[in-house]
DNA sequence: CTTGCCCACTCGTCCGCACAAGTAACCGAG
DNA sequence: CTCGGTTACTTGTGCGGACGAGTGGGCAAG
């Protein structure tokens, strides 16, 4: 069975206005069709559109008036764009084409460091690659602690299809809290080097997940190609 | 008349719930009352209850759980500190010996880009290094639009001793608003790896600082050898 | 003991309605 | 002409009710 679950109305709602301000349909500075007019348009109730419109304005994408009506702002830059290739990694789901291979080793020295392990104690190390076409766009490797693995399926070279993070919530109910990222320029390893087919600078991305209560649920690292990335960061001066 | 207007009560159900959380009363990872249980304690309707509760786990007070119930994050942290190579760079003061050179130049193409103007339009560009101990650690390049930098000394090779942005302040008004940073990881350019010492990778950020009303101020260009620069940002997952 | 179902409880979403309050255009009295 | 009120719009807030869906404990059948 086809289970495809709509997603809510007023998110419906909300993709639907963004699109347009996108689109320039809604240009910043003109007023929003009233809420009773959206009303109808959508043919929901209205409490739905006020919730869009209001989440809409918390975000930043527009501004509301008191009598007067809802305008664009088109400028949804907010510090929710950042981009965050730790959390991403962890979230995007596997297929058979981009395990590299799945074992079990000895901690190098820098992971078993994040992990506030002693250095050569056995950890699980995932290798995993993402392409962007025909290219190998990222050399991406996680490394879990064995009482994490323990239970799981990150130890086996299947594809987890709902990605690392669903699993661990999944399996364990565990939750990932916060992520620290490092971010260097450096050379690629040798074997990054060969699964990318280039040995040009890489963005090295080193991430430590952790629980709520602060433990380390991976620790992962990610070659990003400097050709291929640019990571954006739009910030606000006080 | 005293006509003190009180707040919405949506409003003061979350003020309440904030200084419970604040005073220990709500400790981290309780669970709160139900919404139920909210609803007959303040006498209100469950709409406004729910609006108060969402608004708490939008804003990181909070985190709901279908079916389980509200539970107390206690982390109304904002969102995460982050390293702002940009925006330091403007600031820092400068002195004779970390100016390398001045010049009135052709904009480089992906610099006329980013001001929005044609490439090879005329511009002010400040060649600056910065020093750790005897090694230089980073190669930057600002460059200002022509009208930015009249009637400042951004053009003339002598220390702005209390930095870019300080000068363009005290001088024109001009406020920073907003910065745009790139990142990428790069081989350096000839320039930047004599003036480093070394061709080793570098984390090459671009940046773009705008005033409030979204014109550019300048752009810089920043190159950081990988092996001396490591930048860290932590965040909150939702 | 284990398994599977039921049920009470939780939050998620949505509706229709009501009234308050701010805004702006119109219109008539002066 | 100016002034002030009326009126038709807008958003802000609030209620009660309804149904859906996720969670977890209890309970009875196996």
């Amino acid at each position: 069975m086809s289970m495809d679950f709509a997603p809510p109305k007023y998110a419906q709602v909300m993709t639907a206005i963004q699109q347009r301000i996108r689109d320039g349909e809604y240009a910043p500075g003109d007023m929003l069709p009233s809420e009773t007019q959206l009303v109808r348009e959508f043919g929901v109730g209205r409490t739905t559109v006020v919730r869009a419109l209001q989440t809409l304005a918390m975000q930043g994408w527009i501004e509301r008036e008191h009598g007067r009506g809802s305008f664009v702002k088109g400028r949804p830059e907010s510090p929710a764009e950042r981009v965050r290739p730790g959390l991403s990694t962890a979230e995007h789901p596997e297929s058979a084409e981009n395990i590299v291979s799945v074992a079990r080793v000895p901690a190098p020295r820098h992971v078993a460091k994040l992990m506030g392990v002693d250095e050569r104690t056995p950890v699980i190390a995932r290798h995993r690659v993402t392409r962007q076409g025909d290219r190998v766009s990222a050399a991406e490797t996680l490394w879990f602690p064995l009482e994490i693995a323990l239970g799981t399926d990150l130890d086996k070279p299947d594809p987890l299809r709902h990605g690392v993070r669903q699993h661990l919530q999944a399996v364990k109910h565990l939750r990932i809290d916060h992520v620290t990222e490092r971010l260097t320029a450096r050379k690629p390893t040798k074997e990054e080097a060969e699964l990318l087919g280039s040995s040009s600078p890489v963005l090295g991305v080193l991430a430590t997940v952790h629980d709520p209560a602060g433990s380390v649920l991976l620790v992962l690292s990610v070659a990003l190609p400097g050709d291929l990335h640019e990571l954006e960061d739009v910030y606000q001066v006080s």
